[in-house]
DNA sequence: CGTACTGTTCGACGACCATCGTACAGAACT
DNA sequence: AGTTCTGTACGATGGTCGTCGAACAGTACG
């Protein structure tokens, strides 16, 4: 039940991560409307609030289907606002901070902030 | 044709304005789901340009009908982004910056300095 | 090998959304 | 009064979205 926190060992060998928009090609309207769902805004929370580390998709204790969840970090992969890649049989979820706070600064911070 | 801009004559009677939210009722997830359609994003920044000025609807320029931006503006008044009041038989809109900038300070900023 | 675990994909379904045309309401102007 | 202007309200429609269960694919572990 506890939440899973997972340490890549220090001699893994690069893994593949999935399809991402590069930061060029990130558009507002598409990074608000993956900010604008209640699920996928506190995945964005949960990922703010431990930065740095990667999470697997059922750490973060959603209250939805695993085919909704998995539909929700698809949404914010392809919007660009976060990164993933597979390590065993996880899947870690990462937040895509720097191409974030490079290509609309402040955005996310005052998302993150809001209460 | 040309772009109009309302100039309040200085003794004007207080117009009253439409039900809008209070500060402490906007959600972040309904003000993002605001400003992630074109269409609204465009009157949002085209308000951000000409910050203090009322704009009546039709001074935008907007590509759609007028049902449609009737709806667009609607939603920008519910979900708390501008205020509106009719003037004549114009319905002015401005931005609630002030409403907007103490309760999600940076968000507005961040979105409309977004390329 | 077989079993558990993690997450994706595939329909399907209902709800919501953006869009439109038409009709309507109020204000201003002739 | 009649006309023009500005914008809303009301259906209607087609598309997208969030949700789910069932089936599948890989990985890890017994």
């Amino acid at each position: 039940m506890g939440i899973i926190r997972y340490m890549a060992p220090t001699n893994a060998p690069a893994a593949p991560h999935l399809a991402e928009p590069r930061p060029a090609d990130m558009r507002v309207e598409t990074v608000l409307g993956a900010l604008s769902d209640p699920v996928r805004l506190s995945i964005v929370r949960t990922l703010a609030a431990t930065e740095g580390e990667s999470r697997s998709c059922g750490s973060f204790g959603l209250s939805v289907s695993k085919s909704t969840a998995s539909h929700h970090f698809r949404v914010l992969r392809d919007a660009g606002v976060v990164r993933q890649h597979d390590e065993g049989r996880h899947r870690l979820t990462e937040l895509r901070r720097a191409e974030l706070d490079t290509r609309f600064p402040g955005l996310l911070d005052s998302v993150i902030a809001a209460v």
